[in-house]
DNA sequence: TTAAAAAGTGAATGTTGGTTCACTTGTTGT
DNA sequence: ACAACAAGTGAACCAACATTCACTTTTTAA
């Protein structure tokens, strides 16, 4: 007997993982789930196609990880938002502009999580993901209704509506960036402050309408 | 010279590219575009795989028309109820019921078009009448604001959000199927017509809160 | 220094499904 | 009957990637 693994190598073997990880969500933000192909995040991680293999045991394990990782920090955000202090009305308000904001900031990543087209396993962790938000926006709408400060409604319908306008009115086709997802173009050479700041009102507008707030 | 198309050939040829594109969308609504390849196709066509070929440039836009032919379908039926006769509040209430009926109705179709995974083209196809629903969305609201029916607002992003509301509540993982997508499973297996009934006021009622009717 | 074991390598292999093509069949006008 | 041409056929082909694997390198403990 001659080999054990020890810390040093545990921990190489970890950063490996990690810069593959890392990588991988890089490209991810500026390219979409279409640039992650093992040869190419294996030359980004600057080691062999194999050695992926090392770490993942498949592609789809992968980008699967990717996917939530990417993903929990995003729901982190919003999730703070929504358990903030402040009225019902004052939290959802929050939590809808750190959704938009943070989507606003990084358009390809948010359409990337959120609309791009994937394989089945990864759609399966969306579908997951998109449940998370619809719940966590729940909670917070039944709180508000049974305190009388929302209309009496079905929260988890609610919750469900506010997650599809606020992602189809920020990165769906309407909103008047589209060429965004291919190319260098940043949201801010279509929209200025100004009018992403608007674009936020009026959706929370709408949404704030829509529960029944005064 | 010897052949020259004539009536019968052209009619037998139109005959066959019908046949290729009604399987397709039998296919479609009952299994998804996961069910489209090239040799499933052809077979229940009853034709060899080449001969999609003789009428189609590729199976991307064998696809696209599928796809372009069932939209349009749904398309019109939400179009022509916005147009139907009434105050723009009925209208939109209308165009909402619509939409969302045609959609429990057949909840394999309405995934497919709005939500499966699709390959660019077809989602470049999708993003088309998405943008188209929405824009007959925006006249009507449009329409509301200037007569004083509704408050005022910025037409296209309202109509943005009505669409995504739509979506997200119907299709999305949300509502209470999920397996309907797989299984030969209907909506009234998991959801009683009442429990549809109230689904749909509760989402319509949403969106006329949210574009401030009375 | 050396044996044992894991990590790393990258060219070869496998897989999936769309697409092609040499060939056959069907249709038309002389 | 026959030449001309389109439609039909389906096995072979091809492309794009993920995955494997025989081999090399690195690390560890005796």
């Amino acid at each position: 007997m001659a080999y054990r693994a020890t810390e040093l190598t545990q921990s190489k073997k970890a950063d490996t993982r990690a810069r593959i990880l890392n990588q991988s969500i890089k490209l991810l933000t500026q390219q979409g789930f279409g640039a992650l192909s093992v040869v190419v995040v294996a030359q980004n991680s600057g080691i062999a196609t194999g050695s992926i293999y090392r770490h993942f045991p498949s592609k789809a394990d992968l980008v699967a990880e990717v996917f939530r990782h990417a993903t929990e920090q995003e729901l982190a955000a919003v999730r703070k938002a929504l358990q903030s202090s402040g009225t019902c009305k004052e939290r959802l308000l929050l939590a809808m502009q750190t959704f938009a904001i943070r989507a606003l900031k990084a358009p390809r990543q948010a359409y990337a999580l959120i609309a791009e087209p994937v394989d089945p396993i990864v759609e399966q962790e969306r579908l997951r993901y998109r449940l998370a938000y619809a719940e966590a926006f729940e909670d917070l709408i039944s709180e508000g209704v049974s305190q009388g400060e929302f209309l009496p409604q079905k929260a988890s319908i609610t919750a469900a509506a506010i997650v599809g306008m606020l992602t189809e009115a920020l990165i769906g086709p309407l909103s008047p960036h589209g060429s965004v997802y291919d190319e260098k173009v940043t949201i801010s050479d279509v929209l200025t402050d100004v009018e992403q700041q608007q674009l936020i009102l009026q959706i929370t507008t709408l949404a704030l309408r829509a529960v029944g707030t005064q």
